[in-house]
DNA sequence: ATGAAAGCGCTAACAG
DNA sequence: CTGTTAGCGCTTTCAT
């Protein structure tokens, strides 16, 4: 492979000319600025990133840490931030931590040994004191999708609470009284914000919601469908659930229908997030969705003007969810009681 | 940030004594050894892999060329691939390609000039070039599931023959002597290689599978769906369908379902993949399953050892496809005929 | 068993 | 406008 020596040599030139048409900095005459670049085509030359990253600092690498791939909110969101960061001339290196503690320690070590210029979190529930070390290694940090409210750290995400607000108040116009709701994990601040809402909603509208029927649960689709299933197992089982993501509204669905009632007929659920699964079950899904482009998009914006420097105080912009009505919801019918 | 400088000096040693230690190369004694580890502990010491990079030309990161990670078999894939990576010291960085050669271009030329150790390619119908190109280079890659039978280049990958053989075998066993099949694009020679497979299950039986029913469709829900409907409309529609992957069989369903048929009774559909799409949608999709934890298992494999030099000649392993059953095939019933 | 010194490929003053 | 030179942090002979 071509080096810096060998196009300099081949153009009768110093290599610090060339590093200065590479990077077109100093000044240059058009004319050796012409003929060195003509010479690195022939020798079909690429600056190695690894030696300049040792002068500049620099790697164009930023790490996204994620819990699961194979989940398809996250993988959403990889490829929204993955596009913007290849569109500001960033790589992305992707971590699965399985929301593992360990995993997360072990990806932020080899992340700082790549000197990655930042580091995206998608992950880190009560990883509080991880993002503590990382900011003292003044690593360039960003959360999405996730709110660290006492860390003052660039955060994009979606507004949770009103999420659970539209949710419970959609499902309330319908005419349910009695809801249900199947959340994710309660230490992390997006489900409580999103059970709030939904609380906030059912209050204004002179309902309560009790603890009996606030269920944690597993976050994948069997989960859901356990919780599900004890929900509709009960003497007075709810005639709505709102799940706090579509994979366990999925779950809910399927409960549902091995229980022999029909959705919406006889159970309205609305998700959140609006994946690609929200379309394809049947009946579709109800959800709140989550602006995943834009997340992904505004998250490597503010990483990017971090690493920078461009950056006046960290900001936490929050986006506005939007409730998407599908399928899966229908009004309440009093005789759906009778199970 | 703590460099090999102030390790050596807090340590009362040269350099190159703390790099011995580090790697574990050179005879260093065992007091030295301890000693020195004590002092890059207390530093909170962590080599730069940047500046290794530089001498020992390795990165520990392998490139990902992936056509979408939001889609779901691409995001299960790339997590498996991520998985194994990590276990052997490697990081991923995730290359979005859409299948646009312009954009493989450009990533492959990214990660050449951030000397990525490897380069796995998920993508590239056309880009037998582009792969000679690499070869060229001496870049190690490597090819999953993707078939370049042209090329001599590690590859893992199922049996995309047997696969079609299986699904069509399954449908004529259930009775259905009138197939269709969508695929996804024949210049792929996977998608050649299912249909070739469908075909010889039909000939076994006896029967022909005319131009008419083997239709290309764009690879999303949508295409699926479009193509199905336009196959049901013919005069004497197919009773069951093979769609190349699950995407489009959940199209092929939802067509269905809008015509007001029921599937499995009044057609049979099956799907290619087995991801987690195929669990979702009612009825649940039998499908092709590949392997997918394996895939990408073997193929970090492959890629590592080719990078660490320890390959013989190069592989193609060829792992076997399974058929799993779900609710979406059903027994031919003369009557759906009357649609 | 340990250290001195020469790079790896590139950037960034500083001279000229 | 162009070239010299001193690093960046680490690895690797080669002496000692």
């Amino acid at each position: 492979m071509a080096t810096i020596y060998d196009v300099a040599k081949e153009a009768g030139v110093s290599i610090a000319t060339v590093s200065k048409v590479i990077n077109q900095t100093g000044r240059i005459s058009e004319k050796t600025r012409q003929h060195v670049q003509e010479i690195m085509k022939n020798l079909n030359y690429q600056p190695s990133v690894v030696a300049s990253a040792l002068t500049k600092k620099r790697t164009y690498t930023i790490g996204l840490l994620i819990p699961d791939l194979a989940n398809p909110f996250f993988a959403e969101i990889a490829r929204s931030v993955e596009d913007r960061a290849h569109e500001l001339g960033f790589n992305l290196v992707i971590c699965n931590t399985d929301n593992d503690l360990a995993k997360e320690e072990r990806y932020t070590d080899l992340l700082r040994q790549k000197s990655a210029d930042g580091i995206i979190l998608a992950t880190g529930v009560r990883s509080n004191t991880m993002l503590k070390k990382l900011m003292q290694q003044k690593q360039a940090i960003a959360v999405i999708a996730r709110d660290m409210p006492s860390l003052a750290v660039d955060t994009v995400l979606v507004d949770d609470f009103l999420g659970g607000y539209l949710a419970a108040s959609h499902l309330i116009e319908l005419g349910h009284r009695h809801l249900a709701i199947i959340t994710e994990n309660l230490e992390v601040m997006s489900s409580r914000e999103r059970l709030r809402g939904c609380r906030q909603a059912l209050e204004e509208a002179g309902l309560v919601l009790e603890d009996k029927w606030v269920r944690v649960s597993a976050f994948d689709v069997q989960g859901g469908k356990q919780t599900a299933a004890s929900l509709l197992d009960e003497e007075h089982p709810p005639t709505a659930i709102f799940a706090c993501n579509d994979l366990l509204g999925i779950g809910v669905i399927q409960a549902a229908r091995e229980r022999g009632l029909t959705v919406p007929r006889d159970l309205s659920v609305v998700g959140f997030d609006n994946t690609i699964l929200a379309t394809i079950i049947d009946p579709p899904l109800t959800t709140v969705a989550q602006p995943i482009q834009e997340l992904g998009r505004q998250i490597v914006d503010l990483i990017s003007q971090e690493i920078n420097g461009n950056k006046g105080s960290k900001q936490r912009v929050v986006l506005l969810p939007e409730l998407v009505i599908r399928g899966s919801t229908g009004l309440y019918r009093p005789e759906q009681q009778s199970v």
